[in-house]
DNA sequence: CCCATATTGATACTATATCTCAATAAGGAA
DNA sequence: TTCCTTATTGAGATATAGTATCAATATGGG
């Protein structure tokens, strides 16, 4: 993540350096207050900064939860969306998804020219299904 | 709106009345400050409580904006997506689209109940196309 | 080693929304 | 119509998420 800000103009920081460390060493999403209080040496400005530098970067990606909080997660690819389980909070990435051809298709019928979306996909894991079933 | 309200078991009040009323008259997507600037007569806790009931009624849906503010918008369908014009702020409805097919197929493809989801589209209306391309 | 400047952090501030709780109003029952 | 239970309201405090300001500091190229 340094390395890409690095490549990007910006200054190796100490606490760039914490704010990376802290978000590497995470599984899952985050909001920016838990990151604040994991780095209570971090001043609260150059947590957000440093998150949206990193979204901005791309290594990052935001995750809107169904109860509309917003949350940080380390972006493993370019642009994707997510399966939240609004059971255990866990998040898959969406793989194979052609949304955007349809949504193109869509927009054309609708002579909207695309430029971006948002998309976020709530249920249930794998995981919370079997205990479900099984417990 | 009041209706809808009415046979949920809401009582009728004269709040409820002014919040519903300003709503229907207003076209495009709002704000609750912007609500709340209008209704002066009314506390602020009720517009927030109206709106979330309407919410939860299906009579309003939100609207997220690229920007990530959250508006609010007369809803005149059950479940369906908008388009958002980043130039005007105007928002159409998206129709015809079988995103929750898609959504379906890949969730299942993934091992995850689907449960919900949230769409947005971003880009630009004909409208705005138009006064670019001749402007 | 120096210096221009990017960066930081303390603090104030803004925006959005919820909580608390006493006062009030709605509407069914008598 | 009046009474009474209870939903609802509103003022103000509180919470949450994030930005603006600006003097002090740290970075990294020369």
């Amino acid at each position: 993540m340094l390395d890409t800000l690095g490549e990007q103009g910006y200054r190796s920081t100490s606490p760039r350096k914490a704010v990376t460390q802290a978000i590497a060493a995470k599984q899952g999403h985050f909001t920016a207050e838990q990151l604040r209080q994991q780095l209570p040496g971090v001043g609260r400005a150059t947590i957000y900064r440093s998150l949206k530098l990193l979204v901005d970067s791309g290594a990052l990606c935001r995750v809107l939860l169904e109860d509309g909080n917003l949350h940080y997660q380390l972006s493993h690819q370019g642009h994707h969306h997510h399966l939240l389980c609004v059971e255990c909070g866990s998040s898959q990435d969406l793989l194979g998804c052609d949304i955007e051809d349809l949504l193109r298709q869509v927009s054309t019928a609708h002579r909207f020219q695309l430029s971006g979306h948002w998309l976020e996909v709530y249920g249930r894991c794998y995981d919370c299904l079997s205990e479900a079933a099984t417990g």
